[in-house]
RNA sequence: GGGCGAAUAGCUCAGUUGGUUAGAGCGCCUGCCUUACACGCAGGAUGUCGGGGGUUCGAGUCCCUCUUCGCCCACCA
C-alpha cells in the first residue's frame, strides 16, 4: 500500500536505479502515486462523443464492495478483470471511465454496528435511532475507507475523484425519485402476507436473500380426533409441529377418495383441545405424506394463501423473536408453560405433549430445505406482516426482452437460460427491511385522512399532510439495500438529472463484471432498473467470473479460515504477482485454485512472470544502452535481418490474438451478433499469449539471437537496437492492463523516454506490414526447426555442451542457400558447428528429416548406439506410413474430394507431397543406417 | 421435483461454425550456475477426448442413451 506521509520520487528511470533483483514493494506503491498525480484514471466526460467530444466512451461501474469490507482474493479477482479491460480500452483509446464506490450494505453493517455495541452489553435500543445511526455513520467514516486503499494497492485503475457511496445524499435522491415513480406507476404496494423473517436481525428478508439449505428434519405424523366421533382421527405430517398452535384448519383434497366424507367436518387440534374445521383445498397433495395438511396462515406462506382462500384467521403464535407467544388472534392459544420458548425448544416440548398424549403417530427422518438468512444464517422464520414490495412482471419484460434480442449479453452463456428462468418466474420484492441503516422509505402517513389519501410517497421529507395539513408520521422501516445497489449504474452517473453530464456521457456503460451470487441480487435489477428508468439497458455485457477456491474445491471464506489475504501478496511478491496469477488461472467462468497453505507455490506463476520481465529489462539496457537509437519507423525493410522479421511477425500474431481474445470492445450494432455473442473476454488466453511471446519468441528466441548483433559495433548494431526497443516497447504495452506496475517501471526505463509519459495512457499495439515480413519470417522458422532438432540430438545422447560436434545439412539449393548464411548463428544457438555438403555421409549417425525435406545428419561414431538410433527411426518411419496411408486414402475418397471446402483438400495435397518426400528420405537413411533388415 | 451445464494429460483447463499427427500452464523426468534471469536455460514423457449407439467421406466437436459430478430455481406440508 502507498504510503502517504513518502514523496514520489522524481523519477525512476535513472539508469543506475536499476536493481538486479526486482522489488515490487519498492515500485508499485511509487508507480500509483505517480499515475494518480498525472491524472491518468481522470475520466474527462467532455471527450465523449456522446456530448460532442472526440472519443468513443468506455465505462464500467465498479461493483461497490460492502463498506465495511477488508479485501479479499473475490475482490481481488473481480477488480483484476475490470482493470483489465479499463486499462486495454483506456489505451485503445477510449475515453475511459471506471466508476468506483462503496455499497452502504444495510444488514451487513448494521449487525457489525450491533455486535459491537454487545461487546459493550449494549443493544441498538439502549442507543435510540438516532444515536444508532450516528455510530453507524462514525464507523464508516473510521473503517469506510480501508478498502479503497487496498484496491488503489493492487493497481485499480479507478476515476477516485467520482467514488460514490449509495448512501450519500446524491445516491439518496436517485433512491426516492426511483420508489416514487414506482409506487405512482403502481408498481409499488404494500401487502400484508407471510415473509420471510430473520428472528436475528429482526427483519423481514426478500426472497432471494433466504437461502435454502437442503437440511435433515424430521417429518412428524400427529392424529387430531373427530370431535363428533373421538374414536375415529384424521393423521397430518408436518416438520413444525410448534406452529400447530396456530392451526385454524386441515386442509385435504378434494379429489380424495379417503377424506371426502370428513370434509366439512370438526376435528380436535391436540394440545389445545381446539375444534377446527376439515377443509377441501387442491393446496393437499394426496400423494405426499398422509394427504392432510394443517393450516397455519400466519406462519407459513401456503396456508396463509389457503386462509384466504377460505376466509380463515390467522393467529400468530410466534413473535419477531421466534418465541413461542400470542400474538394477534391468539388468544389462548399459547400455554402458560411453552410462552417464551425458543421456537426449537417449543418443537421439543410439543412434540413431548403429544408422545405423552399418545397423539404422535410417528416420526420419521426427512430431507428437506430450510431457508437461512443470508447475512448471519439464522433460520428464518416465515412471518405474517405489513411489508412494501415492487410489482415485478412489467418491469422483468423488457429485461428479458433485451437478453433474448441481444441487447445484453451473459458470459458465459450458461448464465443465459439460468437469467432467463428467472425472470420469467419472477416474483415480487420485498423492499422494506426493519433496520435503522438504511435509506428510510419516502412514504408519510395521516392520521385523519382516510385511505388511500393517508398514505403519501414523497420525493421531499413531509412535515404535514398535503391532503388535510395535519401531523404525518414516517414509515419506520428501511429500503433493501439492493433498492439502491440496482440503481448504481445510474446515479453514480448523476440520475435522475438526465442532464447530468456524465450520465449522458458515459450511460449506457459497457461491462458490468461481477461474480454468479449476485446475478438476481443485482445484475438482473439493474437491467430492469435501467430499462424502467432510463429506456435502455445499463450495459452491454455482463462478464461473470469464477469464485476463488483452495486446493480441495472448497471457496475461501472467512469461516472456514481458507481464505487468502491479497495484501500479503502484494507485500511478498507484489500486485503485478497477484493480478498475473488470478488471470491466467481464470477461464471463462471458471474458478481459481489456490493453496492459502502455500503461497509461494500458488503465486509462482505470477512472481516468475514478473521477474522475467524485468531481466528481460535489464538485458535490454545492459545491451542497448540508453544512447540514441533509431526509430523503428525509419528502419527500411532491407535492413532487418530475418531474425528481425520473424519477432516483427511473431509480434503481429500476438497483437492479432490479444485483440481477438479481448475484445470485440462494444457490439458492431445496436445489438450483439450471433456470432459476437460469445466472443471475447477470454483474459487467460490473452494473458497466455503475451506471456507467448515475451517469454517463448522474445526472450527464448530472439534476445538469444541478437547478442552477436548487439555486441558488434556498426549499421546492423543499430538496426537490431531500434527492433529490439520497438518490439520490447510494444511488449510492455500488450502486458500493461495485467502487470501495469512492472510495465510501467521498465516502459520509464527504455532508451528514449519522455518525461511525464506514462505507459498506463500510451497506445496500445496495432498490426504492422507484416506481408513484407513473411518470407523471411518462413525461413527463420526453419534456422529455429535446425537449432531445435541439433539441441535434441545432444542431449539425446547426452553430449555434454563443451563437447564439439560438426552437423551436415543437406537441403534444397534455396533453402541451403539461406541456411549457410546463418550458419554462425545456428551454430551458436546449437553449440554444434555445421557443414553443408550434398550427398548424406556415411556412417553411424543421428539423422532429421526436417520440413521442405532438409536433412540433418550429425555423424556420432563411436559416441552413438546405433541399435537405438535404428528403433527411433523405424519407429518414426513406421508412425510417417500409417499417416500417410489414411492420407491418401482420404484424398482417394470422392466423398471427401467432392464434399469438403477447397482449402482443406489442397492442405491435405500439399501435406501428401511433404510427407512423400520426408518418407522417402527417411526410408533411405534406414537403409543406410541399419541395412535393409 | 423442474431447469441449465460439465465430463479431454497427474492437476486446472483451451479446443470458436465438424476437417492436419488433440494443445497450454502447473506438476513430473533428464542434463546444465551458457557473460539478463536457477523466480532460470535446454531437452523429454504422459491422452481407447466418461461408457454405448447413431448421422457423416470425416466426430473431442452434431444427435440419442446411460453413468458420474456441478450450478440455479422450487409453496409438497
Amino acid at each position: 500500500m502507498s504510503n502517504p506521509g513518502e514523496a514520489a520520487p522524481e523519477s525512476v528511470s535513472a539508469p543506475d536505479d536499476f536493481p538486479a533483483q526486482y522489488d515490487p514493494a519498492a515500485t508499485e506503491a511509487a508507480i500509483y502515486e505517480r499515475w494518480q498525480q498525472a491524472g491518468c484514471f481522470t475520466a474527462d466526460a467532455s471527450r465523449s462523443n456522446r456530448i460532442g467530444g472526440d472519443r468513443e466512451p468506455y465505462s464500467i461501474v465498479m461493483p461497490p464492495p460492502n463498506v465495511t469490507a477488508i479485501l479479499h482474493v473475490g475482490h481481488g479477482l473481480n477488480g483484476t478483470v475490470q482493470d483489465v479491460l479499463v486499462r486495454w480500452a483506456r489505451m485503445k483509446g477510449r475515453e475511459t471511465l471506471w466508476l468506483p464506490g462503496t455499497d452502504h450494505a444495510g444488514i451487513a453493517t448494521q449487525n457489525v454496528v450491533e455486535k459491537q455495541l454487545a461487546a459493550e452489553g449494549l443493544t441498538r435500543d439502549d442507543l435510540g435511532r438516532d444515536k444508532f445511526v450516528q455510530r453507524t455513520i462514525a464507523f464508516v467514516e473510521e473503517t469506510g475507507g480501508t478498502i479503497i486503499q487496498q484496491l488503489k494497492s493492487i493497481g485499480t485503475s479507478a476515476d477516485w475523484s467520482r467514488t460514490a457511496y449509495t448512501l450519500s445524499p446524491e445516491l439518496s435522491v436517485a433512491v426516492r425519485e426511483a420508489f416514487v415513480r414506482l409506487y405512482e406507476r403502481g408498481l409499488i404496494y404494500r401487502g400484508h402476507r407471510v415473509i420471510h423473517w430473520c428472528p436475528r436481525c429482526l427483519t423481514s428478508l426478500s426472497d432471494e436473500e433466504a437461502e435454502a439449505q437442503e437440511t435433515t428434519g424430521a417429518l412428524y405424523h400427529i392424529s387430531y380426533p373427530l370431535a363428533d366421533d373421538p374414536t375415529r382421527s384424521i393423521t397430518v405430517a408436518t416438520t413444525r409441529p410448534e406452529t400447530m398452535l396456530g392451526d385454524v384448519a386441515v386442509a385435504v383434497n378434494g379429489a380424495d377418495e379417503r377424506y371426502a366424507d370428513l370434509i366439512g367436518k370438526q376435528v380436535i387440534l391436540p394440545i389445545l383441545n381446539l375444534a377446527i374445521p376439515v377443509i377441501a383445498d387442491d393446496y393437499a397433495d394426496p400423494a405426499f405424506g398422509t394427504g392432510v395438511v394443517k393450516i397455519t396462515p400466519a406462519h407459513d406462506a401456503n396456508d396463509f394463501e389457503v386462509g384466504k382462500r377460505h376466509g380463515l384467521a390467522a393467529p400468530i403464535v410466534i413473535d419477531m423473536h421466534g418465541a413461542m407467544a400470542e400474538g394477534a388472534d391468539a388468544k389462548g392459544r399459547v400455554p402458560e408453560a411453552l410462552r417464551g420458548l425458543d421456537r426449537f425448544e417449543a418443537r421439543k416440548a410439543i412434540v413431548k405433549l403429544l408422545e405423552e398424549s399418545g397423539r404422535l403417530v410417528k416420526r420419521e427422518t426427512h430431507q428437506h430445505n430450510v431457508r437461512h438468512c443470508y447475512r448471519c444464517d439464522t433460520v428464518v422464520e416465515p412471518r405474517l406482516s405489513d411489508q412494501w414490495f415492487v410489482k415485478m412482471a412489467e418491469l422483468a419484460a423488457p429485461a428479458l426482452e433485451g437478453a433474448r434480442t441481444g441487447r445484453v449479453r451473459l458470459l458465459p452463456e450458461k448464465w443465459v437460460g439460468v437469467y432467463e428462468h428467472w425472470m420469467t418466474n419472477i416474483r415480487d420484492w420485498n423492499i422494506s427491511r426493519q433496520l435503522w441503516w438504511g435509506h428510510r422509505i419516502p412514504v408519510w402517513y395521516c392520521k385523519a385522512c382516510d385511505p388511500p389519501q393517508n398514505v403519501i410517497a414523497s420525493r421531499e421529507d413531509l412535515t404535514a399532510c398535503p391532503h388535510c395539513g395535519g401531523d404525518v408520521v414516517q414509515d419506520e422501516d428501511v429500503l433493501d439495500t439492493w433498492f439502491s445497489s440496482w440503481l448504481w449504474p445510474m446515479s453514480t452517473l448523476g440520475w435522475p438529472n438526465e442532464k447530468a453530464t456524465d450520465l449522458r456521457a458515459f450511460y449506457p456503460t459497457d461491462v458490468l463484471v461481477t461474480a454468479p451470487e449476485i446475478l438476481f441480487f443485482w445484475v438482473a435489477r439493474m437491467i430492469m432498473a435501467g430499462y424502467a428508468f432510463m429506456g435502455d439497458a445499463p450495459f452491454h455485457t455482463v462478464y461473470l467470473h469464477g469464485t476463488a477456491r483452495d486446493t480441495q474445491g472448497r471457496k475461501m471464506s472467512k469461516s472456514l479460515g481458507n481464505g487468502i489475504d491479497p495484501m500479503d501478496v502484494v507485500r511478498l511478491y507484489g500486485a503485478d504477482a497477484l493480478r498475473y496469477t488470478l488471470i491466467a488461472g481464470m477461464g471463462m467462468g471458471a474458478d481459481v485454485f489456490l493453496d492459502p497453505a502455500d503461497l509461494d507455490k500458488s503465486f509462482a506463476t505470477g512472481r516468475n512472470f514478473a521477474t522475467k520481465l524485468w531481466n528481460i529489462g535489464r538485458f535490454l539496457l545492459k545491451n542497448v544502452g540508453d544512447g540514441e537509437v533509431r526509430p523503428f519507423a525509419d528502419l527500411t525493410p532491407g535492413e532487418l535481418t530475418r531474425t528481425d522479421a520473424w519477432i516483427l511477425d511473431r509480434l503481429d500474431a500476438a497483437i492479432r490474438e490479444s485483440d481477438r481474445a479481448i475484445g470485440p470492445i462494444k457490439p458492431s450494432a445496436a445489438t450483439w451478433r450471433d456470432d459476437e455473442l460469445n466472443a471475447g473476454l477470454r483474459l487467460n488466453e490473452f494473458a497466455e499469449t503475451a506471456r507467448r511471446f515475451v517469454w517463448n519468441e522474445l526472450a527464448d528466441w530472439y534476445l538469444e539471437a541478437s547478442k552477436t548483433r548487439l555486441l558488434t559495433p556498426g549499421a546492423d548494431q543499430q538496426v537490431a537496437r531500434a527492433v529490439l526497443v520497438h518490439v520490447f516497447d510494444q511488449a510492455l504495452r500488450l502486458l500493461h492492463p495485467i502487470v501495469p506496475f512492472v510495465t510501467e517501471a521498465l516502459w520509464q526505463r527504455l532508451p528514449g523516454h519522455v518525461d511525464g509519459t506514462y505507459l498506463a495512457t500510451s497506445e496500445w499495439p496495432s498490426v504492422g506490414t507484416a506481408s513484407s515480413w513473411a518470407v523471411a519470417a518462413g525461413q527463420f522458422e526453419l534456422l529455429k526447426e535446425v537449432v531445435e532438432q541439433m539441441r535434441r540430438v545432444r542431449s539425446e545422447y547426452a553430449l555434454p555442451p563443451t563437447k564439439a560436434i560438426d552437423a551436415f545439412v543437406v537441403a534444397a539449393p534455396e533453402l541451403r542457400a539461406t541456411l549457410e548464411q546463418e550458419a554462425a548463428l545456428m551454430t551458436r544457438l546449437a553449440r554444434t558447428t555445421l557443414a553443408f555438403v550434398d550427398g548424406a555421409p556415411a556412417g553411424a549417425a543421428a539423422n532429421v528429416i526436417l520440413s521442405g525435406g532438409t536433412q540433418l545428419i550429425i555423424p556420432l561414431a563411436g559416441l552413438i548406439d546405433v541399435e537405438k538410433e535404428c528403433a527411433r527411426l523405424n519407429t518414426e518411419l513406421a508412425n510417417l506410413e500409417k499417416q500417410l496411408t489414411a492420407l491418401e486414402g482420404r484424398l482417394g475418397n470422392a466423398g471427401f474430394v467432392d464434399r469438403a471446402p477447397a482449402n482443406v483438400v489442397e492442405a491435405e495435397r500439399a501435406k501428401l507431397i511433404e510427407w512423400t518426400t520426408r518418407r522417402d528420405l527417411l526410408r533411405t537413411r534406414v537403409e543406410a543406417l541399419c541395412g535393409t533388415g
